[in-house]
DNA sequence: ACGCTATGATTGATCGGCGC
DNA sequence: CGCGCCGATCAATCATAGCG
């Protein structure tokens, strides 16, 4: 094993946990499109910027949730039950909405 | 207020949890870096990324100061001469010069957050 | 202070698309 | 049709932060 993991190692040494902030809108997202979280680079642009974190970070917070949460879908069971309910406020505003306009057109 | 009724959303996204989509069934190829030549072994893949030691990241390194690609003759050195795949000699390279472009990228964002240009 | 879990970053290697 | 490269991603791991 020997001390080779203490060669070039830095970035990784010191980090910080984002902002509570940061994360609900990071964990909006990723709920959010659950059927496909992978967020366009320019969505990514976005979401560092409300984040305050770099466009790496948020890929690197991406990558991570997908593999950890498909890893143990149980585990997160409750978060995604909680943000999903959240974004289902928004869905049924949006989709007040969207009956609004949809009212003369129907399938 | 109370909004903890479980209505089908007509729409397409907005999912009950526990729903299993594409993205979470993809599983990714073992590796195919079978060595051969060394010891007995061989034809059985690795399953497990390699750990390439120091002196062989210090000298890849070195090389790649020295040109950022590589030829196929190159390579083929640089692989025999640090007992690695001429794969792994590609490969780390490639994600080498990613790892450069990346690097200059965060470089040059975090210290100019106020542009004219919004 | 100690053990365990949560989490951000790193990295060898894969996947799909593109050009030669 | 295959090969190398790019960009994105995977998957395993490292090292630390956070909590009891």
């Amino acid at each position: 094993v020997m001390i080779l993991r203490s060669r070039f190692l830095d970035a990784r040494r010191k980090r910080r946990n984002f902002s509570k902030q940061a994360t609900e809108i990071l964990n909006e997202y990723f709920y959010s499109h659950l059927s496909n979280p992978y967020p366009s680079e320019e969505a990514k642009e976005e979401l560092a910027k409300k984040c305050s974190i770099t466009v790496s970070q948020v890929s690197n917070w991406f990558g991570n949730k997908r593999i950890r949460y498909k890893k143990n879908i149980g585990k997160f069971q409750e978060e995604a039950n909680l943000y999903a309910a959240k974004t289902a406020v928004t869905a049924a505003h949006a989709v007040a909405a969207a009956v609004q306009n949809n009212q003369t057109n129907s399938p | 207020g109370h909004q903890q009724e479980n209505s089908r959303s007509p729409s397409a996204e907005t999912s009950p949890p526990a729903q299993t989509f594409d993205w979470m069934k993809v599983k990714r190829n073992p590796p195919k870096t079978g060595k051969a030549g060394e010891y007995g072994f061989v034809g059985q893949p690795n399953t497990v990324r390699t750990n390439f030691t120091t002196k062989q990241l210090t000298e890849l390194e070195k090389e790649f100061h020295f040109n950022k690609y590589l030829t196929r003759a190159r390579r083929v050195e640089i692989a025999a001469s640090l007992q690695l795949n001429e794969t792994q000699v590609k490969i780390w390279f490639q994600n080498r010069r990613m790892k450069q472009k990346k690097r200059e990228k965060e470089g040059l964002l975090p210290i100019s957050p106020a542009t004219p240009t919004g």
